[in-house]
DNA sequence: CGATCAATTGATAGAGGTCAAGACGCGTGG
DNA sequence: CCACGCGTCTTGACCTCTATCAATTGATCG
């Protein structure tokens, strides 16, 4: 298992062909596509795929697992900038600087796609529609990055973390109630700007008021409404006091 | 000065050409750019450039004064996630949803040119050069967008972000060291998830500590070295004792 | 079955939020 | 020119949230 073998590959029999790059593409293009793919690679707990600082060349789409991508700042301090999920692609914040700017990790057993990036520039030039989806899939990053800056509390960051996972995974067919973490709570504290025992502690409680069912990494969401009204979000079916809303 | 004044335009002679847009392009490609760009729109404080929640149509570019950009989220809570300098580019993060995900405002007398986003590809898709520096800067969104997941204690934020904007100013052609807080503490607050007295008592302790000399808006930097430390960076001149850096 | 790592739980303290009052700057109008 | 009002900024007192430290339990694995 542990050898990184080379599977036979085709994007057009991909599952996640629809959340990945290839949108509108028609077939023949798709050939010359796939023809840049390097096809799964595969990895394992630990394994570490991208190594900050080195030169960027490629961009990696996740086919399965998870992997994390933490970045080593200049007070020597590591910050996870987040986690991938399959269908997701990693490396498009490389491009402006040239070089990868956090390590990537896998969580647990993984696989991934590799895509040459010259090459990908040098046929999107070519299909008009994959270069727009190709900036549609960058600009979205600046979306998800953007998303971390409003929460507040611990408390409505660690539910607005968990829903964000949750609707990440129903999107690409899993489970929309019933998840894996596949990082630590370490990491996760580690990702939201908290301390590893906050979030234990926050995830009891979430549990004690039958929002959530925890068993070690498998979370089952019980109340998706009581989960979102935790991320700071009031609920919708029924009026609200707005006259309370936290801070100006 | 009031009016919005169309001033006759061109990117070749605009002293903000070299962070903008035409790079690498040669004479009649950009000639064809600049027939897509609307010229100079000028606000004044408070003027409403985007609004949140509109079809996207236009990337911005900053020609001088500033902007900042808000978010309403989901919980009625507006967070500033950006200011906009000269030479920057507003509604990158638009071109996936299609629609603006938050409102621009100016803060001081401000102008910026209007680029139309479907002729932009269009000439993009003829003009490979256009078209990776477009891809370029979207992905330097990104990184700018996770900038702000690391940093840990307030200090540490506002001493970094005081350095980021006199890096940003710098780089185009001001000065690094003296620069104008056109946003209200409150502002800076929001934009850095602090309490508005916490900037307060911030900058009043930078002062104290003589690496900063402020005038109401006007910031002075007087000990440039000493404000990388207060951001959590070591200081290069001499060794460190890293036994004790910031958790793990 | 110890050893190791992850996770939980409790006790404590400090950073920073909140509330409240006052100072300062600035535009407006008498 | 000064008084007034308004918004921004500052400063102080207090208190909550969450980080930190520490000890324990639980899982996993060679």
């Amino acid at each position: 298992m542990a050898s990184p073998k080379h599977e036979s590959h085709s994007c057009s029999h991909c599952s996640l062909s629809d959340i990945c790059l290839p949108l509108g593409i028609d077939k023949e293009d798709l050939d010359r596509l796939e023809k840049l793919v390097q096809g799964s690679h595969i990895q394992h707990d630990g394994d570490v795929v991208i190594q900050q600082g080195t030169p960027f060349t490629k961009i990696f789409a996740v086919k399965s697992g998870m992997y994390k991508s933490t970045k080593l700042n200049a007070d020597g301090h590591e910050t996870i900038i987040g986690f991938h999920l399959p269908g997701e692609l990693i490396g498009l914040d490389a491009i402006y600087p040239m070089e990868y700017t956090s390590s990537t990790t896998a969580l647990t057993t993984s696989a991934l796609c590799q895509l040459d990036y010259d090459q990908l520039t040098d046929l999107s030039a070519h299909i008009p529609a994959l270069q727009k989806q190709l900036i549609r899939l960058i600009s979205k990053e600046i979306n998800n990055s953007n998303a971390l800056l409003s929460e507040l509390s611990a408390e409505q960051k660690l539910a607005s973390f968990i829903r964000n996972l949750a609707i990440r995974y129903e999107t690409r067919g899993y489970s929309g109630t019933e998840l894996i973490l596949a990082m630590t709570r370490q990491d996760i504290a580690n990702h939201l700007g908290m301390a590893a025992e906050t979030v234990s502690r926050l995830l009891k409680r979430f549990q004690d008021k039958g929002v959530l069912k925890i068993n070690h990494r498998e979370v089952k969401i019980l109340n998706p409404e009581q989960l979102l009204i935790l991320t700071g979000c009031e609920a919708q079916t029924h009026s609200i006091d707005t006259s309370k809303l936290r801070k100006g």
